[in-house]
DNA sequence: GTATTTGCAAATGATTTGCAGTGCT
DNA sequence: AGCACTGCAAATCATTTGCAAATAC
């Protein structure tokens, strides 16, 4: 119900594939097109990769999920919602959003260059405290 | 002379392919594989795509180059240099560095994760201050 | 009922690979 | 000389498109 609103939100149909596309990446917090083609035939075997990617361009459209690109990898689709970075470990791969306040840490960067600014990317990537112990 | 060092430097040869991929690089300060090949042809019209991508890969797994990914366009290239972050405007599309100092700045969502941090990709998006004019 | 969305198959675009010949060190 | 690099053509992988049938509202 919630989803179905979101994407009435948006001006978009409530379409069952849309529903399962938005509970997985709402599940798994980042989720790349193979992995989400997959999940989302787990539930919807009829699913096609033409509707994946339709749907996926059409809600980034509209600003209902967002591209995470990471250097060295596949692009990532999350639900928007408030400003924040991702870290990444390069040791066991694992994705985690950390809070981010971007206007007033970067305030200084952003000052100097007088843009209107609409959007931050933060991308950190480095050991997690798991793999640095072994 | 500058460039050939850079190669060796890595332990690649310096063929003339590459050290026109890399004085392009530092011209363009970032550029895309297509704007890539397009220049490099005009003074290496040899070259082939596949080169270029093998050249653009070698480079990067010794990290030479870094890859910059922004959301909603295709990836760039740019030399290796200090940390800094990247600032997009939506509207004419130019991409600058921006200062940064990015160990200082996000320090505090560094210290909640505990991990161990090598690297920081930031992209700030926005109106650049001569498009607000118009 | 109408406009949108789906799924298929085919088209297009992007990147990678194998291999024979060439060029760096 | 020997290994790495280049260029070509073909293979592979990723994404998009057109269209008829199905579905949301």
């Amino acid at each position: 119900m919630k989803h179905e609103h979101l994407l009435k939100h948006h001006q978009l149909k409530a379409t069952p594939q849309r529903l399962a596309i938005i509970q997985l990446m709402h599940y798994a917090g980042h989720i790349g097109i193979d992995e989400l083609y997959q999940e989302v035939r787990k539930k919807f075997s009829s699913i096609s990769l033409a509707t994946l990617y339709k749907n996926v361009h059409t809600m980034l459209d509209v600003a209902l999920i967002r591209e995470v690109k990471i250097p060295g990898h596949k692009t990532k689709y999350e639900i928007s919602k408030e400003s924040h970075a991702h870290i990444l470990c390069k040791s066991c791969g694992e994705l985690k959003d950390v809070p981010l306040e971007p206007v007033s840490l970067l305030q200084k960067s952003i000052d100097i260059s007088h843009y209107k600014v609409e959007e931050v990317s933060v991308v950190i990537s480095g050991i997690c405290p798991e793999c640095q112990k072994k």
